[in-house]
DNA sequence: AGTCACGTAGTGTTATCCACTACACCAGAT
DNA sequence: ATCTGGTGTAGTGGATAACACTACGTGACT
C-alpha cells in the first residue's frame, strides 16, 4: 500500500439515465486512482457487468425501469459480498435509505446532492465506511441507539407484533381502519390501537408517516 | 443573421438535480453559439431568473421537489411567452409529455434519452419546432385520430386536470391532505375539492378507493 | 409472583372527510 | 357575442375518522 503507488480502483455504473451516468464518468475519470470498468442499464447487465469486471465499487440507482434497485442489492450482497454498494436516489425518503443499507449498501445519497457530496460518498465508501446523507442519519441514528450488531434484522417492522404487522400492511394497501376491522372482525378501536402502537414503535409522528412507511413497506417486497 | 456570426442563444436550466444540471451545462457550453446564463431549483428561482435574464430557452425538470414543473410551465408562458420551454423529465408517461405540451412547452425528452438526443431536442426547440421522443408523438398521433370512444378511458387518469393530477400523485405517495396543501401553497379546502372531483372522474366511491387507487398508479404506472 | 408484551376495547377531543355552494377565468361552441 | 363547461380556488356545516389516554385479561418470561 504504497501511497506513491495507489491502486487504480474500479467502478460500475448502474443507472438508467445516461446522462447521470455521463457525469459520474466525468467525474470518477478525473481522478487519477479511480476508474469506471463498465455501466449497466438494468438488473440483468448490472450483474453479468460485475460478474465479469469484479469492481471494488457499484454505483447503482434505486429506480432502475424494469426492477427494483433493491432486489439488485440484494442479489450483489448475495453474489459479490467483497463489492461496496453505494446508493444514487431520486428519492430523499429515509424509507428507501433504511432499506438500502438493510440489503447491504454501504451508502446513500440523493441526486439532490452536489457532485463533490458524492465524491465524498464515494471515498467514504472505498475506504470501507458508510456514508449516509445527514438528513438521514438523524433519522436513523435517533432509531437505532443500541447499534445492533450485524445479524440484526434491521428493520423496525420486525419490532410489530403479528396483528400489528397484519394491519399496518393493510394500512399499506389503502385499506380504511373500518376496513380493516371488518375483516379482522374487530372493533374500529382496536385498529386505532394498533395504529397507534405501530406508530410508537416505529418512531412515527403521525397518520401520513405511518401510511407512507407502510406504502413503501408493501411495494417494496417485505423485508 | 449572418450565419458567420451566429448570435449566441441563452439557455437557463430549470431542475432540482445538481447533476443533471452539470451535465447539461457541459454538453451546452460546447457549443460555441449556445450558453447557459443561469441555473433554477424551484418555480420561484426560476421565475426570479428568467424575468433578470430573457433567456432563449429554458430547460425545465417535471418533478421539481414539489412537483410544480407543470405550473411553471403554465406561469413562464403567461410572464415570458417568447421563452422556448424544453421540458426534461424523469417520466416516460405520455399523459406528462401531452400536458406539458398543452401547458405550452416546445418539446418534451426524457431523462432515459442520451444526451445526444437531448442536444438535438434543444437545436429543434430553438430553431422554433416541437420535439417530442418517438414514443410520445406515437400515441399522440393515434390519439388525436378518431380514437377516443365513450367507453374509452384509455386510462382514466388523463381525464384528470393537471393539478387533480398532482395532487393524485400526492395522495399516492402517501401525503395527508394537509401537507399537500402545504405543498403547493393552497388552502386544505382546495385540496378537498380537488379529491372530491379525482373521485368523480375515475368514479370512486370513498377516500380508501381513492388512495388504493393512487397507490397503485404511484407504484406502477398506468393501470 | 410480578413485570411486560399482546390482543382487545372504551372515552372524549381534535382533525379530516364529505356534500354542497360560490365564483372568476378561459376556451370552445352556438 | 354570448352561453356552456371545465378548471383553479375557497367556504360552510354536518358526519367520520384519527389521536391521546385509559383499561383489563392472558400468557410469557425471570
Amino acid at each position: 500500500m504504497n501511497p506513491s503507488v495507489p491502486i487504480t480502483k474500479r467502478i460500475v455504473l448502474v443507472d438508467d439515465h445516461p446522462m447521470i451516468r455521463e457525469r459520474l464518468v466525468e467525474l470518477i475519470e478525473r481522478e487519477s486512482d479511480l476508474e469506471v470498468c463498465g455501466e449497466a442499464e438494468d438488473r440483468h447487465e448490472a450483474i453479468e457487468l460485475i460478474a465479469a469486471t469484479r469492481p471494488g465499487l457499484a454505483i447503482v440507482d434505486l429506480t432502475l425501469k424494469s426492477s427494483l434497485g433493491i432486489e439488485l442489492i440484494k442479489d450483489l450482497q448475495v453474489l459479490h459480498p467483497e463489492v461496496k454498494i453505494l446508493v444514487v436516489s431520486m428519492q430523499d425518503e429515509m424509507t428507501y435509505a433504511e432499506r438500502c443499507i438493510h440489503a447491504g449498501a454501504s451508502g446513500y445519497i440523493t441526486k439532490q446532492h452536489a457532485s463533490r457530496h458524492v465524491m465524498q460518498a464515494i471515498r467514504c465508501v472505498l475506504g470501507g465506511g458508510l456514508y449516509l446523507s445527514e438528513a438521514v442519519t438523524g433519522h436513523l441514528v435517533s432509531r437505532s441507539v443500541g447499534r445492533q450488531a450485524p445479524g440484526d434484522s434491521g428493520l423496525a417492522v420486525s419490532l410489530l407484533a403479528d396483528r400489528e404487522l397484519q394491519v399496518f400492511e393493510l394500512i399499506g394497501k389503502g385499506s380504511s381502519t373500518r376496513h380493516i376491522a371488518e375483516l379482522l372482525i374487530l372493533d374500529v378501536k382496536t385498529i386505532e390501537t394498533y395504529r397507534a402502537r405501530i406508530k410508537e414503535k416505529l418512531g412515527l409522528k403521525d397518520g401520513a408517516e405511518l401510511l407512507q412507511r407502510s406504502i413503501a413497506w408493501v411495494h417494496r417486497g417485505a423485508g
